[in-house]
DNA sequence: AGACTGCCTGAAAGCGTTTACAGTAGAGGC
DNA sequence: GCCTCTACTGTAAACGCTTTCAGGCAGTCT
């Protein structure tokens, strides 16, 4: 009717629902109907109320392209991550997809499988593609890659970035410090003295700044440690299986160890099984990161818990504030982290453990 | 220069370089330019190359958005799934994402949380929103909304249909019998003869065709089972330690036990543990999926490996098809699984376990 | 009463592509 | 030398929305 009667060329039924439609139903102009749906102030309530309704009636849904070629923004952010399917990546981007959709963005994923020129090239498509910014997630990227990414303009967040963050980098991570202290205090208050740490891969952020807590904590109980008991890694379990084989095959071994991620924490575990020690009446062992796999093994692994998800939702709303133009004040955030006591841990054994 | 020879109103700055850019540096008009990004036939060799010399000098990149809208298509794709961070979900999302990827597709990632509300909305939205197709993992949608939904002709695929799916429908799924069955014909050559099958949910597609594998097996090897040995469950670790406790308390208790997945599997796992029974020497332990936990218990899972990721790269090959608009042949694909024997099988004890 | 002010509204110009259609030039046939 | 045909190229109209700009119309102030 309104239809036929405003559109000489007959009814239009060519696809989905326009906002010239709309505005033919509703007797308005098509600025009119495209105000009312990005709520301007400047629209008589008897007019918005037309609108709605006949909005509402044929359940009408702005077309998300033309909306994104008309007012520049996309609508799109990348997400370049290590891996997807991984317990320590999952709940990251889980959370960022969670807090993505609410904004109403929507994702491109690029998993790099760790590989650096893969990361570069797909930055670029990124980049020169439209997406209107991204979360980089433990990028491979330099400090000179990322900055000379910024001096483009092309706004980006880096999460849990894997070198110490240069200054003027937006940039979230846990604090990993203050986790490694607690972590090794936890240690110290069951009376352990003879604390190791596998640690993680060396120079990376992460490592360096528990390595910082590990030590701040013993240096609290007046310890300094032996430098024998840190050992470096790939993060990886297996490599955890060896080092702590190595630790446990020492003249004098720790009585509890600290993995610095849960993997590595996990092949200390496997490897004190391994010798027929016992979990935690033998050795005490702690973790970190609380993946889901500490809930997995057994003993459960006491472990640090990093708030994967709250990372990935919280480079999410830094990365909108960029791309809305706003200057951030905090350009660099610390989520706290929090020591989860499972059964991994005990009093240290009174004497004449066998090694 | 160029540029300001034929732009009177001085240089052109305004963002990214546009096809216009590229056809006034290369002296030709934008239709001819859109013609060689193309690969339309009707370019004059000499033209085509000119044009794409300036292309890559430039490193031009069209934008999506805009062609977007042109032609109709969006290039992006829902992916519907209850988890992201999950054990199971996660490699079939990431086998999904990196097809995508290579089929210059962008991922809309829709989280359902399990919801069945949700999952409908989410769905509403991708399909009034300008997704080309979808992708629905495990959906809680019923065979009525699927079938409502594929007749609003919008192209999508199920991934692991949650119900046995309806004919018509494109459908990707692991060979769940077929699964079912070699694990349980691995125990019988073992030598056990009371196996346990701590299944999934009922009515599931996934559990009633596992289900009949395990019955296959034992009926090969003239058995039947026993109804008592047989329970359901919600495919959560914790389910699975009580159901493996009652199986474990019975009169008669099984040798081994078959869980439908490799959650319920671990909890059998403890389950056992916690009764001092030993795995595999006093009892035999198979599990489902292989997912990454299964190398991460102790001892390590013997499982059914299905394909995971290898479900979602056939997903999108389907749905590829679909949106193609070609009708396809095989609407129904099943991968086959295949059975990894690791650590938590073994021959069946010989006499008197102490239950 | 006339000028002004604000509030609403509509017309129209983009946004960057694709593509239908129209046009041109050169080649070949007569 | 003219016509037709082919091969290529350009013009311009979409695609569906946002937004600027220019009114129109009440009401207000002087």
């Amino acid at each position: 009717m309104a239809q036929t009667d405003t559109h000489p060329d007959g009814p239009r039924f060519r696809g989905r629902t326009t906002i010239r439609d709309i505005a033919d139903l509703a007797g308005v102009s098509i600025a009119t109907v495209s105000r009312v749906l990005n709520d301007r102030p400047d629209v008589a309530p008897n007019t918005r109320e037309t609108v709605l309704q006949v909005v509402r009636e044929r359940g009408f849904n702005r077309n998300r392209t033309a909306r994104g070629l008309s007012n520049g923004r996309t609508g799109f952010v990348g997400l370049m991550l290590p891996l997807i399917a991984d317990a320590y990546f999952g709940p990251i981007l889980s959370g960022a997809a969670e807090a993505l959709y609410e904004a109403d963005l929507r994702i491109v994923l690029c998993p790099t499988l760790h590989e650096h020129d893969r990361e570069v090239s797909l930055l670029e498509h990124l980049v020169s593609e439209s997406t209107d910014g991204a979360i980089l997630m433990l990028p491979e990227e330099s400090e000179e890659e990322l900055l000379a990414l910024q001096a483009q303009g092309y706004p980006f967040v880096v999460v849990d970035p894997r070198e110490r963050p240069p200054d003027g980098i937006a940039c979230v991570s846990a604090m990993h410090a203050s986790g490694a202290q607690q972590a090794t205090e936890h240690l110290l208050q069951l009376g352990h003295r003879r604390i190791a740490a596998i640690a993680g891969a060396e120079h990376w952020y992460a490592t360096e700044e528990r390595l910082l807590g590990f030590r701040a904590a013993l240096a609290g109980a007046g310890m300094f440690p032996d430098p024998e008991l840190i050992r470096f890694t790939d993060w990886q379990v297996q490599r955890g299986v060896e080092v702590a084989d190595e630790l446990l095959s020492l003249p004098n071994p720790p009585t509890a160890i600290f993995g610095f991620n849960d993997n590595v924490a996990i092949g200390a575990l496997n490897a004190a099984r391994a010798r027929g020690l016992r979990v935690p009446e033998d050795i005490s062992i702690v973790g970190f990161d609380d993946t889901a796999q500490a809930e997995i093994v057994t003993p459960k692994l006491t472990t640090v818990r990093q708030p994967l998800a709250e990372l990935g939702r919280t480079g999410v709303s830094l990365l909108n504030r960029l791309i809305d133009g706003q200057r951030l004040d905090a350009l660099r955030m610390e989520l706290s982290t929090t020591l989860v006591v499972r059964a991994s841990t005990g009093p240290v054994p009174q004497r004449g453990r066998n090694a």
